[in-house]
DNA sequence: TTGAAAGCGCTAACAT
DNA sequence: ATGTTAGCGCTTTCAA
């Protein structure tokens, strides 16, 4: 490893001046800066980033830290994020807390000590603790908003708005929800969005609340035999790894979707259009919310909420439904 | 932030007594550490990363270079190699390239900076750069091997030919591959595999090379349509992500799986089970991968391989050929 | 415009 | 068993 001691000497001049040639100073002579610059490329001098984070105070990574990195969902957010990282010059530290509320500040804190600052996305972690850790550690929020802290959310809902207003159209009267973790901001969020839109299209008893459940296949199984008890025609999940399941689940029991049920994801992760049905879902921007977030870290604005847009896909998972589901 | 001088300074003994108390050396009196520990835990004392690395040379994290985080494979692999490693206290700084070769040496050559050693996933690099890289830094390879290199493998030829037993057990006479990237190690595997598997269990023209495709939709497209022309009754999929891509075109095309055309994948990314119809698919352990190629990468044997077992997941996108289908 | 010098916080010889 | 000392490679005052 070449060392800026090194390019000094082979430069004939001071360590200072090559720090500031490098660093594209403009104090420095243009004529030494362009011979230092060369002579460094010629050694091939790669600056040591701990000697650099040292002085400096400041750090060369950005953090991200998911629920799950293989729901697709965050795989995309890590995509946009690290593109835009990589793109800024700094690396991406990911790590993911396998939906553990309890571990992500400990895995925060573990990026913290080598990162400029971090993503959080989806934090289930309370306000109280959220807010001293923004409080310590540059954070955006992803999927969550917390007062004075800069975040990047969907326009969750917008999104169930739509989604209601599709099945709605559609004739559905009975909608049952399949709820995200009871922690989860958006969930809150989807449920407000969902109460809302209900009370404008639908009935009083037209939207069931199913429960909470885990995004997964088991957490599937659970929400479509619960749907099926309960007689609805349709069912919104919390997310497309939900709705994954519950597809999976309703074609073991030989419901045929859309025909018999409908089902409508949130995310519109790239598997949506490619599972039979294709999922009717709302498209979330993942990838723009990645790389959202690592602009407001690396901005120096005031913290503020980017909404992002969302828009229902309407693929084959959801019909009219059907006449009489108990005859024929 | 305390520093270890200020904690040197309230127990009352030198800066190399803290630093030896606090890791651990037994040299250091029994009472002194722990009157040590407990200051520095008052002051919650938390060391400095970069200067430990400056001075030591070790850093404290540990990369991953994927081609493509939303390759559910490869989000597993990130998923196993990031458990083990925050298991051992460090960090994992994950990068993708994008699908793009090129890229490779270049999220490798920035992680490496801050990185004790990185996990290289399906390297696409030529034999001479990356032997040339594995010099400078600690690597291990996942899905490619390289003399002198440690490696992590599935056991790509058994894959193979399990699947075309399979295959050639339920009658199939024609098989079509879909190949991955032509510069791909574990397609050239699986074809050596599959080459071998064929002479055993068909005839000379019992497997059509239906060409080489990106992983995705786009590449499913192009492979099933070469598929369909080319009148095989069953295909092989370099990859479940290909796969997925096959059996969305094949839907759009109205060719019925299994009824007209058997479909295997290989990997068995967690969506595979929830596809209509299931995929039968090559089961690749990826999040063993992930920690197995950490392992390697922090034990200081020898340059090892080791090759995973695979197993096929017969589920429903296989089944027998139709017996006319031309009529009908 | 350039150089000298003082550390950033820590570890590891070496000395006691 | 503990302390002293000399840096790791870099940036950044301060002085020239």
């Amino acid at each position: 490893m070449t060392t800026l001691r090194e390019v000094a000497a082979a430069a004939g001049v001071s360590m200072a001046t090559v720090s500031r040639a490098l660093a594209g100073s403009t104090i420095v002579a243009a004529r030494t800066r362009e011979r230092v610059s060369q002579i460094a490329a010629e050694l091939d001098y790669q600056p040591n980033r701990a000697a650099r984070q040292l002085v400096t105070g400041r750090g060369q990574a950005i953090g991200l830290v998911v629920p799950d990195l293989q729901n697709a969902f965050y795989a995309s957010v890590a995509t946009g994020m690290q593109r835009r990282v990589r793109a800024a010059g700094l690396n991406a530290m990911i790590g993911d807390t396998d939906e553990d509320p309890a571990r992500e500040l400990e895995v925060l804190s573990q990026l913290a000590m080598v990162c400029d600052g971090a993503v959080l996305a989806s934090s289930r972690t309370s306000d109280a603790d959220l807010a001293e850790v923004a409080g310590r550690t540059r954070v955006v929020l992803v999927n969550r908003v917390l007062e004075g802290v800069p975040a990047v959310v969907g326009d969750n809902a917008d999104g169930m708005a739509q989604a209601v207003a599709h099945l709605a159209a559609l004739g559905h009267t009975r909608i049952g929800y399949a709820g995200g973790p009871a922690t989860s901001w958006s969930d809150a969020r989807r449920r407000e969005g969902l109460a809302t839109a209900a009370r404008r299209e639908l009935t009083a008893d037209g939207v069931v609340d199913l429960g909470a459940f885990r995004p997964g296949s088991a957490g599937g199984i659970a929400a479509a035999d619960r749907a099926l008890a309960n007689g609805v025609t349709a069912i919104l999940a919390f997310n497309d790894q939900l709705a994954l399941g519950i597809l999976g689940r309703l074609a073991d029991r030989g419901v045929a979707v859309p025909q018999q049920m409908s089902v409508v994801g949130f995310d519109d992760v790239p598997v949506a259009r490619l599972l039979a049905p294709p999922l009717t879902t709302v498209s979330v921007p993942a990838l723009e919310m990645g790389s959202a977030a690592v602009d407001l870290l690396l901005s120096s604005e005031e913290p503020a909420t980017r909404v992002l847009p969302v828009e229902l896909q309407v693929r084959r998972s959801t019909a009219e439904p059907a006449r009489h589901s108990g005859r024929t």
